[in-house]
DNA sequence: CAAATTCGTGCACAATAGTCCAAAACCTTT
DNA sequence: AAAGGTTTTGGACTATTGTGCACGAATTTG
């Protein structure tokens, strides 16, 4: 492998992690300790990586630095967006809305040949490097700490624009419909559901029988909704009673190593 | 095969890949070692790509892998980022281009309370969750790689945004203007212009002299270049011609090819 | 304080780059 | 079409640089 290339390998090994160790660093790039040695040397001096004893650490902020890596969420959240990423399909265009559990879901898509749109900076940050996906950002105002565009100008752009599927997340769901907690977020997601032939919803099951500030849609408006083991038989009855399709993953214990 | 015809192939290879081996080219175009060579010292001295040891590496702007070329950002670039994020001042509405040096710059602006428009992926992640910056994407379709929103929805996007500075990088300039790489990059770029009251270039001093496929726009479109010191007194004098305001940064003088 | 890592340095070896020159291809002129 | 000059090419040779290994110094750990 040649030199250059070997030093990005470093870095962006280094980035992903935050941190590596010098051993791991030999396992992953395939050369001597002292060549990587050398190279921690050179990117040190450089500047892009903090050498310490053993490994280096990443320097500066980290081009996709929305703790996309470090994020805690539960088994249960990965479950859900597992089993929603399966039932789409290659070839699809998806749009996909912000939040923790979509998120989780464009992290399972790799791998499919998709069109994919979305207003969550995270999850296009995500997927803009990944092969195979058609990447389309729905701009506007930036909204801190989630990350997702929102606005005048996201509800516009949305008006263009017409997908095979929505796969979004809801702050509540009562027979009423969903619900959110930001009245400028409700407003871009019913563009949303208007640009879309069928809508799925991820949401675990707590959220049924929740309410929100904002109102967002009636339940007809969802086809889908996939969740986990928690939803009471009430509920069931409810979704089958507006024709929506349930997809139910186990909530089991088992440990998935990541 | 003629002479140009096999650089053109060598260069396309490289943007493809972003990274070619020596030995690789010599198999695919089917030529002689040395001749490879001198065609990389030659793209390298035009500055389409950026020869390395055992290969090269794709320049373009617009293409190229990220990491890679973050492994070339020298302090000169920095130097240049810091003075023209020094020239911002607070309050005001920047629009940032998509490219390394702007995302230096986007670095370089912590603690200046600012509205921020841009269209690059990397340069909306770090703003994200700055303090004091409000910040607006323009979508459209990423391009992959560099992670920069282009096209028509951006360029849409862009019509309705009115900024007091464009911050912008460039592939090349001579008396006839600025160029870039791409076709759809200078599109969209030509909208950025129009859409800022003051057009503020960072490039350095390399990229005098330096022509690139698509004309991007005349100098008189720009009212201020931020370069280091190893601008020749030819092109200051080309500059003041233009009424473009000169802001040169100290550091070690790039060496001249050619 | 001793053992165990980790780090830096010197050296032999290999890979790569630069230089030079002769052959080949190309272009111009008669 | 042939001759002469220019440019380009490929191979041989030398110089330079990167790599891996060995060993002693430095640092951490128990």
């Amino acid at each position: 492998m040649i030199t250059d290339e070997r030093r990005t390998k470093i870095l962006q090994i280094a980035e992903e992690l935050g941190f590596v160790s010098l051993q791991r660093l030999v396992a992953e790039v395939g050369v001597s300790e002292s060549t990587v040695r050398r190279d921690l040397e050179y990117l040190d001096a450089q500047g892009q990586l903090h050498r310490t004893r053993g490994g280096a650490a990443y320097a500066g902020d980290s081009l996709t630095d929305f703790d996309i890596r470090q994020n805690q969420s539960s088994v249960e959240k990965r479950r859900i967006a597992q089993r929603a990423a399966d039932l789409i399909l290659p070839g699809e265009t998806v749009l996909l809305d912000g939040g923790t559990t979509t998120l989780e879901v464009a992290r399972q898509l790799h791998g499919k040949a998709l069109q994919v749109v979305t207003n969550s900076l995270p999850i296009a940050s995500l997927l803009m490097n990944q092969p195979g996906v058609e990447l389309i950002f729905i701009g506007g105002y930036v909204y801190p700490k989630t990350g997702v565009a929102l606005g005048e100008q996201a509800i516009a752009a949305l008006k263009s624009i017409n997908v095979s599927r929505l796969v979004m997340s809801t702050g509540g769901i009562t027979a009423e419909g969903l619900f959110n907690s930001n009245a400028l977020l409700v407003e871009t997601e019913r563009q949303m559901i208007e640009a879309a032939q069928l809508v799925t919803l991820v949401a675990d099951s707590s959220k049924f029988g929740r309410r929100a500030l904002s109102h967002l849609c009636s339940l007809s408006s969802v086809q889908e909704v996939v969740t986990d083991e928690g939803v009471t038989d009430e509920w069931k009855q409810v979704m089958r009673n507006h024709d929506i399709r349930l997809e139910i993953v186990p909530g089991s214990v088992t440990r998935v190593t990541m």
